[in-house]
DNA sequence: GTCTATATTTAGATAGAC
DNA sequence: GTCTATCTAAATATAGAC
C-alpha cells in the first residue's frame, strides 16, 4: 500500500494524488506560493509525473478548480430550479439559500474545505480576470441566479438587487476563505462551523436588508 | 532627473521608491507573485539597496502596510469618535460610515488604490494570522468599531451585531479588492467608482438589514 | 506510466569596493 | 548610500531510459 506525505494509506492513481496535493497546498498557499516539487513530493510523485499528467502550472491549477466543479454546479442549479418553480412566484430565501447551501455543505470534508477555500481565493484575486476561471465556470451560473433574485422581486430596485448580491457573496467568500476566522471573531456568539446557522445567518441578513418589513405573512 | 520605469520622472528618496514600487507589485500579484528583484528594477534600485534600506523580503512587505496605515486609522478614529459623542446616542450610521469612508476615498489616487487592494488581499489570505499585519493594525480598531455598534443598539442581539460587521467588511473588502469588478458586476446600475455612491450602498444596506423599518423617525 | 538526470532560469541574500 | 559580483538554493520544464 503506497503512504502518501501525511502518512495515509492511499489507493489513489497517482493523477488524484497529484491532484489533491495541489488542492491543498494552493488552497492554503496560493498559486505562486506553491511549487510543483512540493505538490509532487506531497503526492509521492516525480516532478516529471506532473507534466506528464497536466502539462504545465497553469493546466494543474485549472485541473484541480475544474475536478469538483461538476457536482457543485448542479446542486446549486438543481435547487434554484426548485427554486424558481415555486407558485405564484419564487421566495427570495429559496434562491439564497440554493446559492449558498452547496458551498456551505462542501466544507464538511478536509478536501471540500480546501477546495471552497481555494474558490474563494481566486474569486477575490485581482488576477482573476487574466485566468478565466472565475468566468468560465462560476459568472454563468451567477447570473441565474441574479435573474432569479428580479423574478422574486418584480419591481424591486434593479441596483438594490445587484448590491444585495454582491454584499452576499462577500461575505459568504469571507466565510468560505477563513472559516476559523468567522468563529474567532464572533466571540463564539455563533457558530461558524455549523452549516445550517451559517446559511440561516447569510440569508436572513440579506433578506431583511431587500425586505424591510415586508411579507410577514409569508 | 532619475526616470523610473514606468517613465515618470520623481525626486522621491530610493527609499521611497521601493516602498512604492513594492506597494504596487505586491497589491497586484501578491507576497509570493513578486520577487525582489522586480521591485527593485521597478524602482531602479539595485537588489542590493532594499537589503540595504528594509532587511529581508518579509520586513520590506510589513514596512509596505506600516508607511500608510497611520493617517488613515487616525481618520477613522476621529469619525469614530464623533460619532460615538452624539447626543442621546450615536447613530448607526454615522459609525458605519467612519468604519468605510476613509477606505473608500483612498481610492482616489493610483497609490491609495493599490494599498487598498493590498489590505483587502491581505485580511482575505488564509495566511494572515501567521504574519500578524491584520492583528496588529486593524483588529484594534476594528474591536472599537464593533462596541460602538453595541452601544449604538442598546439591547440588539450580540451575534446579529457581529455578522453584520462581518457582512460589513467582506463586502468593503470586495469593493476595495477589485473596484473594476463592482462596476461590470452591476450591470452599470451604480458606479463602484463613486465614493458617496459607494459608502451610501455600504451604509446603507446594513443600516436596513440591523434596524428592519424602525427609527423612521431619526 | 514512471523513473533519473539535467537544462535553464530565477529566487533571496550577502560580500566587499567605492 | 550605492554599486558590481557572486553564493546558494530553488524554480519550471524537458529529454530519454525503462
Amino acid at each position: 500500500m503506497l503512504v502518501q506525505a501525511d502518512n495515509k494509506p492511499t489507493t489513489l492513481s497517482t493523477r488524484d494524488r497529484i491532484l489533491g496535493s495541489a488542492e491543498r497546498l494552493f488552497a492554503r498557499y496560493g498559486y505562486d506560493g506553491v511549487s510543483i516539487r512540493q505538490i509532487g513530493a506531497a503526492a509521492c510523485a516525480q516532478i516529471a509525473l506532473i507534466n506528464y499528467h497536466f502539462g504545465t502550472k497553469d493546466q494543474l491549477y485549472r485541473a484541480v478548480f475544474e475536478r469538483r466543479i461538476r457536482p457543485v454546479s448542479e446542486r446549486r442549479r438543481a435547487a434554484l430550479a426548485m427554486a424558481v418553480a415555486e407558485q405564484p412566484k419564487p421566495s427570495l430565501r429559496a434562491i439564497l439559500d440554493a446559492l449558498a447551501r452547496p458551498w456551505i455543505e462542501m466544507r464538511g470534508t478536509p478536501e471540500g474545505r480546501d477546495y471552497t477555500r481555494l474558490i474563494a481565493r481566486e474569486v477575490n484575486d485581482p488576477r482573476e480576470a487574466d485566468r478565466g476561471i472565475v468566468a468560465d465556470l462560476l459568472d454563468p451560473i451567477a447570473r441565474d441566479f441574479i435573474a432569479a433574485i428580479e423574478q422574486a422581486l418584480p419591481g424591486h430596485d434593479r441596483a438594490d438587487i445587484h448590491w444585495a448580491y454582491l454584499s452576499f457573496m462577500g461575505t459568504l467568500l469571507v466565510v468560505l476563505a477563513n472559516p476559523e476566522r468567522v468563529t474567532r471573531l464572533s466571540g463564539a456568539l455563533f457558530d461558524g462551523q455549523s452549516d445550517d446557522a451559517v446559511v440561516e445567518r447569510l440569508v436572513g441578513f440579506v433578506e431583511r436588508a431587500l425586505l424591510p418589513a415586508v411579507e410577514e405573512d409569508r
